[in-house]
DNA sequence: CTGAAAGCGCTTACAG
DNA sequence: CTGAAAGCGCTTACAG
């Protein structure tokens, strides 16, 4: 049989009004009827209904998480970082991943009407078009993960994609005094991408090496468009003496790629990556690359968003870029 | 202003019982009627709160997952391939890991008394005490996912651990004639593992091979106990010919050691795992290890999950292993 | 400090 | 086919 308030009422003795009152905390209880409710809960094992709760408070206490529709192990640390996060505050999760199916814009805009959720959190590096609109019309908080530019108004999370990028190339050219320095980019109108990409020509212009268009090749972040990409960059009559892949991804293509051409890493040309993603310290040699700080970015992210929902008017803003930090393995001719 | 009902009602001229039919899609209202009703709807941009209708329908339309503590790339396929299968059928997902600060029976008994999802999906290869009585007390179906054992009257799949183990052990013996093959095992008490172990001593039983405790080591299902695993098993006089690693992420710290020892795979020693998790097809050898089918292991307990909710009475239940494969590297010594 | 009552936004048995 | 009303299980302003 269902326990519902009313028994704990009956039981106690008391109103349904005492015994809300009384598992809320409230101090409109005096300590003596707290404590002998608080017995009878613990008696009948009574859980409140979350979702009458929700229904009266006008409150779901659980957040949206809005993932892409490409998953990798990065995003596995990213959802556990959030629901670390959100267990501590007694907060629940719900996942929803764009599909092939489905679009962003529509599992967002059923997310934000619905009241299913206080709060989301919208990982969208390839930003669409009606995005901004559905965020500024509702008045469900939102944080943007790793969305390119500075949209006035929203919550905004990312990582220092072109630091990273230019870090690490400028590893490359001052360290080892690399000159020819391919890159294999990212998506067309994928902010990490872009970010990654102006990192690299900023490295290149800073250290007065002119860009050749003939050492750029267009990538997808997946392992295939990095074979390729190493391919075209490796056969042309220039060849570069390191390439900058704007993923561990697509490092990894160049890697199998290199094995397979029987092209050494780096001695006939060196390799960075970004992400750091957990299989990169285990290739051979270990990959160069960019940290991300995912688990921080998962955790803020609840952060930001849980004081925007409490705050309910959109007054201050959060905006936050993340450090990232170059990691240095033998890929780029470091030795180890 | 919020949009509800009775604004939908008002407009159509309509009672708000009309409008809550012609939403549900009952054929108690004439199609005209419908349509009229649908029209409002879109022109309002009306999104019936789903919070209400729960409580309503006493159903929430949501399943819970809980996952152990332990989280890799493997997780998130899981996750996705759930979350696919939800939304097919306008499901949404509730995500809760159990954490270090909290247990897996207290997320769960949460979970599964609060109303907050209508079922659950329980993935834990390492079952504790107490958590059958809190499934089989509660009317909240459950379906266990790579649980140990058959438990009577609980839904459950998995994955044939024992026959992936078997089948790849007879591998390296049938194939290779390697007679003295070492095993790195997981963490005791872990149901995927006991399994795989078992699987191993029965492949070297029908093969006529002694078992040698010498040649068997405990690891964690980690990296770093692959290495010390690895270490210990290579130090002794008699050394194995080859080495079955219970998970892929224990061959991988077999595969570090083994580079920094100066030990060469397959030649000094063959290897083998199990998971297929992504990263392995990029090391080098490619590591020979058992697929696991973990899209659908996701989709099918998505599946009979619903089934299970739906009969609302636990009638039928559902046990299912999913046949697992064989995936030949060169780790094992087979060319390439 | 406590209770009776209205309200959160829906669904559905009941009556017509 | 449609509507008035009760009910889902809570919270909270109002009155005392």
């Amino acid at each position: 049989m269902k326990i519902d308030i009313h028994k704990v009422a009956l039981k106690a003795g008391v109103s349904i009004a005492t015994v809300s009152r009384a598992l809320n905390n409230s101090d409109l209880v005096k300590p003596d009827t707290k404590a002998k409710i608080q017995k009878i809960v613990d008696e009948l094992n009574y859980i409140p209904n979350p979702i009458a709760r929700s229904l009266s408070k006008q409150s779901t206490e659980t957040i949206g998480v809005v993932l892409p529709d490409l998953v990798g192990e990065f995003f596995m640390d990213f959802i556990h970082s959030i629901d670390e996060e959100a267990y501590k505050r007694n907060w629940h999760v719900l996942i929803s991943s764009s599909h092939s199916q489905r679009n962003l814009i529509e599992t967002l805009m059923e997310l934000m009407g619905s009241g299913r959720v206080d709060g989301v959190i919208l990982m969208a590096p390839q930003i669409q078009d009606g995005i901004f609109e559905i965020i500024s019309k509702s008045k469900t908080p939102v944080i943007l993960v790793n969305t390119c530019g500075d949209f006035n108004g929203t919550n905004q999370i990312k990582i220092d994609n072109f630091k990273g990028a230019y870090d690490i190339v400028e590893h490359l050219i001052k360290v080892h005094n690399y000159k020819k320095i391919g890159m294999i980019n990212g998506p067309k109108g994928n902010c990490d991408a872009e970010e990654r990409f102006a990192g690299y020509l900023s490295a290149l212009k800073k250290n007065k090496i002119n860009r050749d268009p003939s050492l750029i090749v267009n990538g997808g972040f997946d392992v295939d468009t990095g074979c390729i990409g190493f391919t075209t960059l490796m056969n042309q009559k220039i060849k570069p003496d390191a390439i900058f892949a704007a993923n561990d991804m697509m490092a990894l293509g160049a890697y199998e790629t290199a094995k397979e051409l029987g092209i050494k890493i780096p001695d006939d040309v060196a390799i960075a990556g970004f992400d750091d993603i957990y299989l990169s310290q285990f290739l051979t040699p270990r990959l160069t690359t960019v940290h991300v700080p995912i688990y921080d970015l998962g955790s803020k992210a609840v952060k930001y968003l849980l004081a925007a929902i409490n705050r309910d008017k959109k007054r201050q803003r959060h905006f936050e870029v993340l450090p990232t930090e170059i990691v240095i393995g033998s890929s780029c001719g470091c030795k180890h």
